[in-house]
DNA sequence: CTGAAAGCGCTTACAG
DNA sequence: CTGAAAGCGCTTACAG
């Protein structure tokens, strides 16, 4: 069985409010008979039930993480970081994963049900619906990697245009003006600004993109889209894609076609992941700051959860170019 | 505020309880007041409160899932999938990342303290200590990655010597002698085993291990031991590494010192981890059944969950060598 | 099939 | 600083 606070209490002498003061800091209860109660509890084998405890108080200590596909590389590194600053704030993370966008609505209301502190979503969109019901209930969701123009929940993302742009005047300077995009999963919020950026900083530079190819942010479609454009009639002679995975993909496809990187070949990425940085990669990318896109994500997320009647912050973070060898 | 079961029993002019029936499946409750109320609920936009139904009930619903470095592919792999498994027995993964051996206890005393229905560990180990208490409170634990010989806990993990033994005569039948090795982290049990499994297959065919390095499973550290290994005086002719992250290391180091692969040197690794297959690796190497082991490993627990009174399984997931271009 | 009552293990006003 | 009491939102015997 279970050791409960009505067995410490009658262990240690003294009421189960006594119990439970003993282990709520700033709780008003005196030194000695804390550390009494603390002992005898420790004797017993005693934990607070913090399911118990979530059902009385205000909080459970669960914050839901919702996020893609956990495989992949950047989702990878972003939830190792979003779940250690979560622990971080004391709180545990309840894991969500989503596939498909329309997924996250039904998989926060499930985190809803839970009594959760918080939601932490990375991965795709909050209906408007939902967002309004986890504000009626008093629940404060953060948006990493998106920008929420509607005033519905905090967001932190990192300023993908800028970004772009960075990596555009770094083409151009290099001489290059034949600048094809290969994207990322279509209707992505990062992958919507990114193109923009991309756009914008062309249109800067007097350029049009010189071709559009489609992938999902997975390397082989990277590899694929790569391939098809380095083997059409009109060569480009850079390629930006989406995010990094499908510029190692491009690398690939390059390495295969014996087309030579970077001098017949810019191909930029985007996130700056661990294996941007690996030996036969080697890419040249923007950095999407990840820690501090989870450090800022958790202080909305908490001061949200202290005062939820300040307004909605969006926090933009600077990408910041890294020029490896591949551009 | 909240909508509660009171509010809904309320509204649809019946007793609470019977709006605790209308949500449990298989309770009496005649089915048209159960949809009846079922109507209301979500006309009210009622939702049952999981930690109140925590409390009371035998289940949370929660499933601890204990993982070391998310960030890396190997455990983002394994999480990806066992996320998913824990989705599907209809439960939720209580994310708990841990860092070196000895957080892996305290992180499970916290599990235990949200009441999870179980816990499946596939970072360090857990102590006799804890495997009792988790014992004592009827919450049962998985080992994923290990095997455990005192019958504390139910265990699943691949044959890391059958796999290992696999890769020795595949080296040795293609010509290799002079085999070295690079562990990963020193007195993990897949690093004992796979260590053992070298030794033994080696044996087995009358040659000793070429020469010994160790690593920490990362592939940096792959890549610092393996240009040690290759520009020391006598080469080896193969290196098989504790994974595939460090084999893929290596074969950054013989590029780098452009050692011909497979030509003038084997090189070997374990896991088969998605990156393994990328152009620049093809690692040949022993797959880890991640999705098997996953499988077993909640069948397990369900298992257990229903009846904790039979004996402990350990499960034993053949590894299978996948031949590519490497070695 | 249905309801009233008890209880899950805590915390939090309320008195003292 | 301390205790008795009420209550958090459910579920589960227990009667009917």
């Amino acid at each position: 069985m279970r050791v409960t606070a009505d067995d410490v209490a009658r262990a240690a002498g003294v009421s189960r409010a006594m119990v439970s003061r003993a282990f709520t800091d700033g709780a008003s209860i005196s030194v000695a008979k804390r550390t009494h109660v603390r002992a005898v509890a420790e004797e017993l084998g005693y934990h607070p039930n913090l399911i118990a405890r979530g059902l009385t108080g205000s909080r459970t200590g669960l914050v839901a993480v919702v996020v893609g596909a956990v495989a992949r590389p950047y989702e990878a590194w972003l939830l190792e970081h979003l779940g250690q600053a979560v622990r971080k704030t004391g709180s545990w993370p309840l894991l969500i994963q989503v596939g498909p966008d329309d997924e996250v609505d039904s998989a926060l209301e499930n985190a809803l049900a839970y009594q959760v502190d918080g939601a932490i979503v990375a991965a795709g969109s909050v209906s408007k619906r939902l967002a309004e019901r986890c504000k009626s209930v008093g629940v404060p969701v953060v948006l990493v990697g998106r920008i929420l123009n509607d005033e519905s929940a905090d967001s932190v993302c990192c300023d993908n245009r800028q970004g772009m742009a960075e990596i555009v005047d770094f083409l151009v300077a290099r001489g290059r003006r034949k600048i094809a995009w290969i994207g990322g999963t279509a209707d992505t919020f990062s992958n919507l600004e990114r193109f923009a950026g991309l756009k914008i900083g062309l249109a800067a530079q007097g350029l049009e993109i010189f071709d559009i190819r489609q992938g999902d942010y997975s390397l082989d479609s990277g590899l694929a889209q790569g391939l098809a454009l380095l083997t059409s009639p009109q060569l480009p002679d850079a390629i930006v894609c989406g995010n990094d995975a499908m510029a190692m993909g491009v690398v690939d496809a390059a390495r295969r076609l014996k087309i030579a990187v970077p001098d017949q070949l810019s191909i930029v990425g985007f996130d700056d992941i661990p294996a941007a940085a690996w030996d036969p990669y080697l890419l040249t990318t923007s950095r999407n700051p990840v820690q501090e896109t989870v450090d800022a994500a958790l202080e909305l997320l908490v001061s949200r959860i202290a005062d939820d009647t300040q307004p909605f912050r969006s926090v933009r973070l600077a990408a910041k170019l890294v020029v490896r060898s591949s551009a």
